[in-house]
DNA sequence: GACCAGGTAGCAA
DNA sequence: TTGCTACATGGT
């Protein structure tokens, strides 16, 4: 077993690791307990996720991070969790908005994520219409029924299935574990990527709307579910995914960036939010108006 | 028993 | 282009 830690006060503005992983931006990530979306976790509670066949557990205690690893993980790590990005540096140069200020000091230490494109993608097409733990549910039961299993420290793990083995799955059997109408999305979409048709990373060499555009040619991916794809996945900092939360806020908060059509509101927002990491602000309000009572 | 959840596809005008 | 509507399912 391969481990390291990573002082937590070298980072830039920490990490808390339960509201980066618990906050709707990755369904590939898993609390040991089981308990995710359950109330936040004990301390030193491990998360653990499965990348390219290596099996990866994080965990905080005290003022380090704790990884333990089929491989060496530790570029892994800070690939994943971002932890080279600066949170002072970000939250300081936002915009100076009263509900962003609330969200960035309510939520100190959440990052973004960096999930692997393809079950990213697949992620978020099956987030369509569905509460959060729900989403995580469908994510979990996908990997348990298809992806490769990994044995690590007397457990197994479960990868997310590649293209090639979720292509293999029905639409009849993706109904009976619960996907609903969007199991026809996934299969073809992952007969998509497995035919070689297109793949999600290419997106990563375009411009940002061109990269928006060219994920929705991916069935049960609209507008919406591409932004979420450039964020949590593709390295877009900019993006800002229009969905019913952060819709409502544009109502309350921002109803003059509303400007008909999801382009148009999107930049409008965009602009509001600061531009190049317009990302981490809709992250922030998404998950602070999400969990505010 | 409505109502809602990190929406999208398909179709009409 | 824009504006409907159907679509599964489980929790409150």
């Amino acid at each position: 077993m391969a481990t390291g830690t990573i002082p937590i006060d070298d980072l830039g503005g920490g990490l808390d690791l339960y509201r980066t992983l618990e906050s709707g931006q990755s369904y590939l990530w898993r609390r040991a307990d089981g308990e995710m979306y359950r109330g936040g976790p004990a301390p030193g509670t491990w998360y653990s996720t499965v990348v390219d066949g290596e099996v990866i557990r994080v965990r905080t205690q005290g003022d380090v991070l704790e990884w333990e690893s089929t491989t060496d993980a530790d570029p892994l790590v800070r690939r994943l969790l971002r932890l080279e990005d600066d949170l002072e540096e970000i939250v300081a140069a936002a915009p100076d908005d009263p509900l962003l200020r609330e969200a960035y000091e309510a939520h100190r230490g959440m990052r973004l994520v960096q999930d692997p494109p393809f079950g990213c993608l697949i992620s978020f097409i099956c987030s369509a219409q569905m509460r959060v733990s729900r989403i995580h549910g469908m994510v979990s039961t996908l990997a348990r029924e298809y992806g490769t299993p990994v044995s690590f420290d007397g457990r197994t793990y479960y990868a997310f299935p590649t293209p090639d083995q979720l292509a293999v799955a029905t639409e009849a059997e993706l109904r009976e574990l619960g996907l609903g109408y969007r199991a026809p999305y996934v299969v073809r979409t992952a007969e998509m990527v497995a035919d070689g048709e297109a793949h999600p990373a290419e997106a990563r060499d375009l411009e940002y709307e061109a990269a928006r555009d060219y994920l929705t040619q991916f069935v049960g991916v609209g507008d919406k579910v591409a932004d979420c794809v450039l964020l949590f996945s593709l390295g877009f900092d900019e993006a800002v995914p229009l969905d019913t939360w952060i819709r409502t806020a544009i109502e309350e908060y921002y109803p003059d960036c509303d400007r008909g059509s999801y382009a148009d509101t999107s930049r409008a927002i965009r602009e509001r939010f600061g531009g190049e990491y317009a990302g981490y602000a809709q992250t922030y309000v998404f998950h602070h108006l999400r969990t505010r009572a």
